[in-house]
RNA sequence: GGGAGUAUAGCUCAGCUGGUUCAGAGCGCCUGCCUUACAAGCAGGAGGUCACUGGUUCGAACCCUGUUACUCCCA
């Protein structure tokens, strides 16, 4: 069979995943298999694929793949989230292209228009998905807007109404002035900003009558303020009870700069003395903390801004000015009439919006709540108490800290594209009443009953926060919430492991364990592992505004998905942060070709009818001996690593589990098993070595299938075919087996497990390879040639270090013509150490004597000194009287193995000298 | 301002219950090799005051005190 050289993804990559496809090896329905749960944190619809992503969806990939070969039902379901604000953002773009204005339309035009933006672009980052290799099972791909998702969002409305939980109430909210709309607290980004702090006075207003004339008055106190604008809507200034400063303002009344209103002086704890003058502007409805003073002291609340972040009415002569530019106007004006002490460099943090990058403006409005404590008692039970388990842990105290502190959650968005609120008004009596209920319909037959109203009813114009949908996803994928108790939900409820980013912990993580507890009275997943932030290798985060963000597509056309899901992976240690750099996919790109190098070597073996294999390399004949010990040592090892990887994957150390695999395919596979075992050119191998070849090799590849699937399937594949093909009893249905070969996959093969394995044989391979190892480099360091066959001779002082059943491979590997055991140091020799054994082979001609010397005098320091510090131990009282038995029996041993060592490096300085 | 975390080789990280020659891995670097699977490779090698400080202990990278630096979250 002729293949390539250099191992060439694009083709298999594309093949395979289609194969896997048409088999619809990633479908799932409940059967009675254990199930295996992954629900994928939904993508915003209008996104594309970034690092973030990549990573994200490997690991679940690699924890879904390996679980279906675990023999579980492993369901992992697809979507996309609706994305409210982001995507109305788009229409509204799309619409302006062509000229629309999103005013112009009614409601339903919209949202027509918003649907075909969806179907256009929407999704693009599932399809990108399937490149990566994801095993999603996408014939349950769902839409957090899909008929199923929409209604279980506004049953969940309604329920949650009628338990008292949902209210609508005027409330200090976030305002995105480009947006137009609240958003809630998670979802303002503050950031660092370099703005200025105004000092400004505040003229005392001594007798209330003459208030408008503000040059009356002598004395005025001074505020500091980075908003300047907004003290059009002052109603109070604020001092500190304790503030000797100000005492002599008690009961005062000072006249607000430029604007003329008498406002009362209120004293309360809450004001920092330290900050600025002591003194603060009290605008109750352009801050929150405002806002709860007004509301302690019963303070008069003036909105100024209009909802797009123009002054309004109230603003005077800046009414239709921009904030900003009110800003710079207002502390013109104030400065031209002396009302301005000072200006100061100032940094703080401003709030953005997390979507449309506005400063966020505190604004009273009506918004729909939804009450947090109850919810989110319940949720912080079950991961304190290990319910539900955070990989790593530590994300337990960001969470705690967050639910402790929680406020209600703001619910209601003032868009159009979501899911409406289910809540109508009509007018009775003078009095606006509410309904809500699932439709139209049912507020009507509820209005009737209750308030004998039939007549017209408006509904609310809002729509609902995204993440009242995405809080579902666990649930409402598999109609958990319309059709409680359905074969599916029963099935898949609660999912396996939830990964997803940290810095959506409270946008979703924990508003999921709610929804779970309040509606299936069981979490909805047994295991959080929260993954790193992809960073550049400056450590930077990546983004699109830096431009520092490979394209993850180009990177796996580069490096082939297998090798790009191997650098993500081996940088990627649950919960740190991982500085990307490309060349690490160069990393898995060459793993791949590794593989595929050793199938090259294994699929070109001639293989013998007969058992028997004479290695001519060397003068000894060795038998399938070598073989055979090849083999058996390689299933010890693989069990070894098997369990080593088990335990790996059971505490989420993915990249450790990865590593392990790394290193038993190339360097105990490749590097020695295939040399081993590897015939001389020209000949053939014997059978039996040439099966358990194929067989280690197929199972090395299904351990590796989690982590790189596409070169695993190819390679697996060429396996089977060679079995086929070089059996010698299946000729007859030769082409009847092909083709069951060819409709097998990888993919639903039983993973490997661990079994028990011979520690023993294990310690005399490591003492094999340390030979090898001493000769090679005595070969090297002499300039010996490596086809020159050397003699070994080894003087063992007790068991530990021989390398038994060994030999025939220390012959092979070192081309070693033949090995003695010997009671005494031959004369002429040069030597090494493995642990205490001594091996011996001839000393050549042209050997330096001097470096010789002073390699071994090196050593002999080195042993020496060693020994010193074991001495010092044993010689301790303390220590002999303290430490366990176990632990001053290992020191005896160091001592022993340290003073044979010494008199071998001595008597070899004699035998030189 | 409040909370959490991190500091080990040039880089990214392991190091579990304090106890082996325990100071490790991968990558990178250096040297020598195109040795009939692989130069996307092979054989070797160099690299660290375990941030600093004091303590506990027979024994500390690991436990405790303090210091410094950085990161994240919350306001």
């Amino acid at each position: 069979m002729e293949i390539a050289s250099k191992y060439d993804p694009r083709a298999i990559e594309e093949k395979w995943y289609q194969f896997w496809l048409d088999k619809k090896l990633f479908h799932s329905e409940p059967d009675n298999r254990i199930p295996y749960t992954v629900v994928i944190p939904p993508p915003n619809v209008t996104g594309v694929l970034h690092m973030g992503h990549m990573l994200n969806n490997t690991i679940q990939d690699v924890l879904v793949r390996r679980a279906r070969m675990q023999g579980k039902n492993a369901c992992w379901v697809p979507g996309t989230d609706h994305a409210s604000i982001a995507t109305e953002a788009k229409v509204v773009k799309m619409l302006a292209d062509r000229g629309i204005d999103k005013r112009s339309l009614t409601r339903d035009e919209f949202m027509k228009y918003a649907w075909e933006w969806k179907e256009e672009h929407g999704g693009i980052i599932l399809k990108q998905l399937r490149k990566l290799g994801a095993s999603c099972d996408w014939d349950r791909t769902a839409f957090t807007m899909d008929e199923v998702r929409y209604e279980s969002v506004i049953q969940v409305f309604v329920d949650l109404y009628k338990k008292g939980l949902i209210y609508r109430g005027v409330r200090m909210v976030n305002w995105d002035p480009q947006a137009l709309t609240a958003v809630s607290d998670e979802e303002v980004v503050y950031k660092e900003s370099h703005g200025k702090l105004f000092y400004l006075r505040y003229y005392v207003a001594d007798d209330p009558s003459t208030a408008s004339n503000a040059s009356a008055a002598s004395k005025y106190i001074t505020v500091a303020t980075t908003r300047p604008e907004t003290i059009m809507g002052d109603t109070a200034v604020c001092v500190h009870p304790e503030d000797e400063r100000y005492q002599w303002l008690k009961g005062k009344k000072v006249i607000v700069p430029g604007v003329g209103r008498v406002v009362p002086i209120i004293m309360d704890e809450y004001v920092d003395r330290e900050f600025g003058t002591g003194a603060l502007k009290i605008t109750p409805a352009h801050d929150i903390n405002d806002y709860n003073l007004g509301m302690k002291y019963g303070l008069e609340s003036i909105d100024i801004f209009n909802d797009n972040g123009t002054l309004n009415e109230h603003g005077g002569k800046y009414a239709g000015m921009d904030r900003f530019a009110c800003r710079k106007a207002i502390m013109k004006d104030l400065e031209e009439a002396g009302l301005v002490e000072k200006t100061e460099d100032y940094t703080n943090k401003v709030g953005h919006s997390e979507r449309t990058d506005a400063v966020i403006e505190p604004k009273l409005s009506a918004q729909w709540f939804l009450k947090m404590p109850a919810l989110a008692q319940k949720a912080l039970e079950v991961v304190e108490d290990d319910t539900i388990r955070f990989h790593p842990a530590k994300f337990k105290n960001t969470y705690r800290h967050w639910l402790e502190n929680i406020k209600d959650w703001c619910i209601s968005r003032q868009l159009w594209w979501g899911q409406r609120i289910p809540a109508w008004y009509f007018e009775k009596d003078g009095r606006i009443e509410t309904i809500v209920a699932v439709n139209e319909e049912e507020a009507h037959k509820i209005a009737a009953e209750k308030y004998n109203y039939t007549g017209a009813m408006r509904q609310d114009e809002d729509v609902l926060d995204t993440w009242f949908s995405s809080w579902l996803w666990p649930i409402s994928l598999f109609d958990g919430i319309r059709n409680p108790g359905n074969p599916e939900i029963n099935y898949y409820y609660p999912t396996a492991d939830l990964i997803t980013a940290p810095d959506i912990i409270f946008f979703w993580v924990a508003r999921m364990i709610m929804a779970g507890e309040e509606y299936m009275k069981e979490v909805p997943f047994k295991n959080v592992y929260f993954t790193g932030i992809v960073r550049d290798k400056l450590g930077r985060k990546m983004s699109k505004s830096l431009g520092n963000s490979p394209d993850p597509i180009e990177l796996i056309e580069k490096y082939g998905a297998d090798g790009v899901r191997m650098g993500m992976l081996l940088t990627a240690p649950a919960g740190n942060d991982l500085p990307f750099d490309e060349a690490i996919c160069e990393q898995g790109r060459n793993f791949s070709n590794k593989l595929w190098n050793a199938l090259r070597l294994v699929s070109g073996w001639q293989v013998e009818t007969t058992s028997l294999q004479v290695n001519e390399s060397t003068s000894l004949q060795v038998s399938t001996t070598t073989n055979e010990v090849a083999v058996q040592w390689m299933e010890q090892r693989m069990a070894q690593v098997l369990e080593e990887i088990e335990k790996d994957f059971d505490q989420y150390r993915l990249s450790e589990a990865l590593m392990a695999s790394y290193k038993l395919a190339w360097d105990d596979f490749c590097s020695w098993y295939l040399e081993m075992v590897k015939p001389v050119y020209g000949t053939p191998i014997d059978r039996e070595t040439y099966d358990a070849t194929i067989s280690i090799f197929s199972r090395l590849m299904l351990m590796l299938h989690p982590f790189m699937p596409f070169v695993t399937e190819e390679i697996w594949h060429v396996l089977m075919s060679l079995q086929v093909n070089k059996s010698t009893s299946q000729q007859a249905d030769d082409s009847q087996t092909r083709r069951l070969v060819d409709s097998l996959s990888i993919m639903n093969q039983h993973m490997p497990m661990s079994v028990f394995y011979d520690q023993r044989m294990l310690d005399e391979f490591d003492a094999a390879r340390e030979v090898i190892a001493g000769v090679r480099n005595i070969r090297n360091t002499r300039n010996l040639s490596p086809k020159e066959a050397l003699e070994l001779s080894f003087l063992a002082v007790d068991d530990r270090y021989r390398f038994g059943k060994f030999e025939g491979v220390v012959s092979k590997l070192a081309n070693v013509s033949a090995i003695h055991e010997v009671k005494e140091k031959p004369a002429g020799a040069l030597s090494f150490m493995v642990g205490t054994m001594e091996c011996f082979v001839p000393m050549p001609e042209n050997v330096n004597r001097g470096e010789e010397l002073k390699k071994l005098q090196d050593d002999l320091k080195y042993a020496e000194g060693f020994l010193r510090s074991v001495m010092a131990k044993l010689s301790n009282e303390k220590f002999v009287n303290g430490a366990p038995a176990a632990v001053i029996e290992k020191e005896r041993n160091k001592q022993r193995d340290a003073e044979t060592k010494i008199a071998a490096l001595k008597a070899q300085i004699e035998a030189l000298g």
